[in-house]
DNA sequence: ACAAAAGTGTTGAGAGTACACCCATGC
DNA sequence: GCATGGGTGTACTCTCAACACTTTTGT
């Protein structure tokens, strides 16, 4: 039996990029240039090349839009219903990426292009069956939250326990005790102390980075 | 930009078919008949229909090799990386599904063609990248049954505590303390008593069945 | 009476939660 | 000296883990 006995489904790679913008959790948006849905704000994504494999076509969708690599990037989900594109069928691998928002300066809205942040509270009317794959996405970045040490890659190297505890805060949007929070991060031994931030105009803060070798570590909040 | 305007990746869907036989978990293999890989055993799967959704693909595939509907069934992951597959770039959506070891028995290796239970520990050398999906399914099938109610759709409607236990036993591979187990399973409150059953010769044991409408609830073993 | 599985409580340790004040610096 | 975030401890509750014997039935 050939491969292409079968008539072939299209496949793309649709990427939902992350990042922290003005205390707010934002997700990257671009606006459709061609029908269908013209004009509708979509998840940024495009066909795989024959040539490269899911996780690159998303590494290369991610630098196209932003410029930048992803500091965290994993795959979410294949949708694939027969009618979610009405021009045939098309299934699509997701994949989520976060962003420093460090990097962001760099390039946030450079390119002609039109692409957007949104607040995720914020988010129009989307194209396709993006409003369902967005709903996903935030459910498993802030399960990922919840239970890994992905939080660590939106912060500098560098970065003090109040900074984590405002990123904590933002995906999870409500406040946590302040002691609890350093109590319970300090007991899991992750950190390493960097010395002191002496730029600032109150009291110094310590600065921690993460010890080598504790990435993947699954972690409970 | 038409749909066709890039060479086409194939897609299949292949399901990880889990149950559980002499106290032992299984999974579903089958032999396969032509080349790449032929006579080495196989994940079954097949291509996706241009016409049906994923799930509908799975569902598909678990019922020409078993014959019986699943009792739990999701996506697992998406596996394309280039040359996964020596004829060409094949992209595969993998399911993960179990089936309660009642239906089994209705119908366990009918059928000529090649397909076989393994139990999890006694796993031969496969095609593909498929011990790596495997390995990735099982992870998964643990962490389900340690965080939600899967491990119910391995047991009859009406169950005993015991039955119940044994099932995450096999799942984990090892012992839990029967008073600690009760205890916690019973302090979710999910379950409703369904009298007791008599055609047993030790001290009959009390049925239980899962409440209307706490399937998909997350629970913390 | 014996085999076989069902059923049952207590204790100690650790984790989570609630809660309010002083500290070090720049200006 | 005041504004700004940094930093700290205790007490209560709840969950988890360890641990062994009695009960009910069939044969």
């Amino acid at each position: 039996m050939a491969l292409t006995d079968y008539p072939q489904p299209s496949v793309t790679v649709d990427i939902l990029i992350f990042t922290i913008r003005n205390n707010q959790l934002n997700v990257l948006l671009i606006k459709r240039k061609i029908s269908p849905f013209k004009g509708a704000w979509a998840i940024p994504g495009g066909f795989v090349r024959i040539d490269e494999s899911l996780e690159d076509a998303a590494i290369r969708e991610l630098k196209e839009e932003t410029g930048v690599e992803a500091d965290y990037l994993e795959q979410l989900y294949t949708f694939g219903d027969v009618k979610r594109d009405p021009r045939g069928r098309v299934i699509t691998v997701t994949y989520f990426a976060l962003i420093n928002s460090e990097k962001l300066k760099l390039k946030s809205s450079t390119d002609a292009s039109e692409a957007k942040w949104f607040p995720i509270d914020k988010i129009p009317k989307l194209a396709f069956d993006h409003e369902k794959i967005l709903k996903y996405a935030l459910q498993r970045l802030r399960w990922k939250f919840e239970y890994t040490l992905v939080g660590f890659s939106l912060l500098p190297k560098k970065f003090t326990l109040s900074q984590l505890q405002k990123i904590y805060e933002i995906v999870f949007n409500k406040k946590f005790d302040k002691r609890n929070f350093r109590k319970k991060i300090l007991s899991l031994g992750i950190l390493k102390e960097e010395g002191i931030d002496k730029n600032v105009s109150h009291r110094p803060p310590m600065l921690y980075s993460l010890k080598k070798n504790v990435k993947n570590i699954v972690e409970i909040l």
